[in-house]
RNA sequence: GGUGUUUUGGCCGAGCGGCUAGGCAAUGGUCUGCAAAACCAUGUACAGCGGUUCGAAUCCGCUAGACACCUCCA
């Protein structure tokens, strides 16, 4: 017995746009596969909200003890800039401006991407497979669409026949867009003149002499088109037919509009159950966004080094503030924000170590069982996580009225709030309680030292000294915390 | 212009027809040599107007605002 049989859980299905119970094509495993970067540049906050939000659908199946393949994919081929026929390739262009090989700037980018997931504490996918390794997938595929007279070549490259394909099949099922609507209000670019209509889409782009990154095909040298990739790849790894299919919201339409398009004529079906969007994350009210400059790097929170927050966060408090909201909402970042996450994520670590002291009673003032429903309950309402952290408060209320001896828990119960909240909190969450950089031992025993002179002078009611060593320390961005068993402190 | 989403208390942010999340801030209290910290207690807010209903933040209509997609973007 797994636990996802006792845990119904229902998803926001973006292709139904209906709360659907949660069922998998084969038993006791998820297949989800989850559009990843374009590796041209570092990613920015609102990539990273993404990732962490499919982290946390990764960790909460893998909690209700489903076997997950998760399948997250790196795009080292780079889109075109723009759709004309000198349209340059994004990791092209930046390998010209750099002088280097595009090959090295895709490490190089992928290398920062994995950094900062992981400095946020999210797990590593099953595969992660990249577009420039899957080429001969890819023109497979393309092969088949051609055979199947749902795609056509110009002058060395080949274009999916949207509106041909519209004449069976619907193309606009996810993003509910009507074709014709369409038809009518595409705007005219320049250099469309291979195209039969302004809706087709490149499945294989000719390589003009000085784009880089090319490959040879039965149709010219050249490199794949926009969304093939990602039909290739899931294909390839979890089949025809998966479950869950992730990505962000600006994706719907096209990328995945084409990418059901393009597995409908490869294999009849759409080959996804669940089609899951993660919604934005707005700065200043506005769209992250790598080509407006509306954006903020991580690593300049992590480092304080920018001109948008007071001060810097750790990775787990940005961690925390983005669970703190839903992952289909908007979510503005911004100081204000971000702080009032910090004390909040503060007072949460403080309880769950707190929890470790506390002895058990004989019986029980709090009711444990109903509470670990309650967590069960939100996470199974589309990964409510808002509605999770809320329930955690909770439990962190009933720890300090323990800590104070105003409740109790029996033994049973104890340990069943302990083991429920280290599960969420480190496991679905992926909270980790850093023992910061700060706590280097010698500065543990400088400060140690101080306090307990400090406290020599206490006893000795000498206020001027203690006072001063207090106000010193605090100049440092050292806070002396005075509580029953002693004196802790914190750096800021 | 088309399509879709959205508007919640000082701030952030849940809610999906009745049982009025949660965090931060604020106020009061406990503790403390004082302070800070910590803990406890306190808040009926749902853009406006109209409608449906015994009952609406939650459903419908209109008005106003915001955002997103329609072009690469998580």
């Amino acid at each position: 017995m797994s636990l996802f049989q006792d845990q119904p859980l229902k998803i926001y299905n973006s292709i139904t746009k209906t709360k659907e119970l949660f069922t998998t094509v084969t038993p006791g495993n998820v297949g989800m596969y989850v559009c990843g970067p374009t590796v041209y540049s570092n990613v920015h906050l609102g990539n990273v909200r993404t990732f962490m939000s499919f982290d946390m659908v990764f960790r909460y199946l893998q909690h209700l003890e489903y076997k997950v393949r998760y399948v997250r994919n790196i795009t080292d081929a780079g889109h075109m800039e723009d759709d004309a026929d000198e349209g340059e390739d994004k990791i092209a262009k930046k390998a010209r401006i750099e002088k280097i090989e595009p090959m090295e700037v895709v490490q190089r980018y992928t290398l920062d991407f994995h950094t900062i997931l992981e400095k946020l504490n999210n797990l590593p996918p099953s595969i992660e497979p990249t577009a420039t390794g899957h080429i001969i997938e890819q023109i497979e595929l393309i092969k088949d669409i051609l055979d199947k007279g749902l795609a056509y070549e110009v002058n060395g490259s080949v274009y999916f026949d949207v509106l041909k394909y519209n004449q069976d099949k619907t193309y606009g099922v996810l993003s509910g867009r009507n074709i014709e609507d369409a038809i009518h209000n595409t705007r005219v670019l320049d250099g469309q003149t291979e195209k039969r209509n302004p809706q087709d889409f490149a499945l294989w782009k000719k390589a003009s002499p000085q784009h880089i990154m090319r490959w040879p095909s039965p149709w010219g040298i050249g490199f794949p088109g926009w969304h093939l990739e990602c039909t290739a790849m899931s294909t390839k790894y979890l089949g025809d037919k998966f479950d869950i299919h992730g990505g962000g919201m600006d994706l719907k339409f096209p990328h995945h509009e084409c990418e059901i398009a393009q597995a409908e004529v490869c294999n009849g079906h759409d080959p996804v159950n669940y089609w899951m969007h993660a919604n934005m994350l707005t700065l200043n009210g506005q769209k992250m966004s790598k080509s407006t400059g509306n954006n903020i790097l991580p690593n300049e929170i992590f480092s304080g080094e920018n001109n948008i927050l007071s001060k810097p966060f750790t990775p787990s408090v940005v961690r925390f503030f983005m669970m703190q909201a839903h992952y289909r909402s908007v979510l503005d970042f911004s100081s204000e924000a971000l702080e009032a996450s910090e004390k909040g994520y503060n007072k949460l670590v403080e309880a769950v170590k707190n929890l470790s002291n506390i002895q058990a009673g004989k019986s029980s003032t709090f009711a444990v069982s109903k509470w670990i429903q309650d967590c069960y309950d939100a996470m199974n309402d589309d990964f409510n996580t808002p509605v999770l952290i809320a329930n955690l408060f909770e439990a962190v209320k009933q720890i300090n009225l323990l800590k104070e001896g105003k409740a109790s828990l029996t033994q049973t119960d104890l340990d069943l709030l302990t083991n429920t909240l280290h599960a969420f909190v480190y496991d679905v969450l992926g909270l980790v309680t850093e023992t910061v950089a700060e706590g280097t031992d010698k500065l543990e025993g400088v400060v140690n030292m101080l306090i307990g002179m400090r406290k020599q002078a206490r006893d000795n009611k000498d206020w001027a000294l203690s006072d001063q060593i207090r106000d010193e320390l605090k100049a440092l961005g050292i806070q002396l915390k005075d509580g029953k068993d002693g004196t802790a402190f914190i750096v800021d």
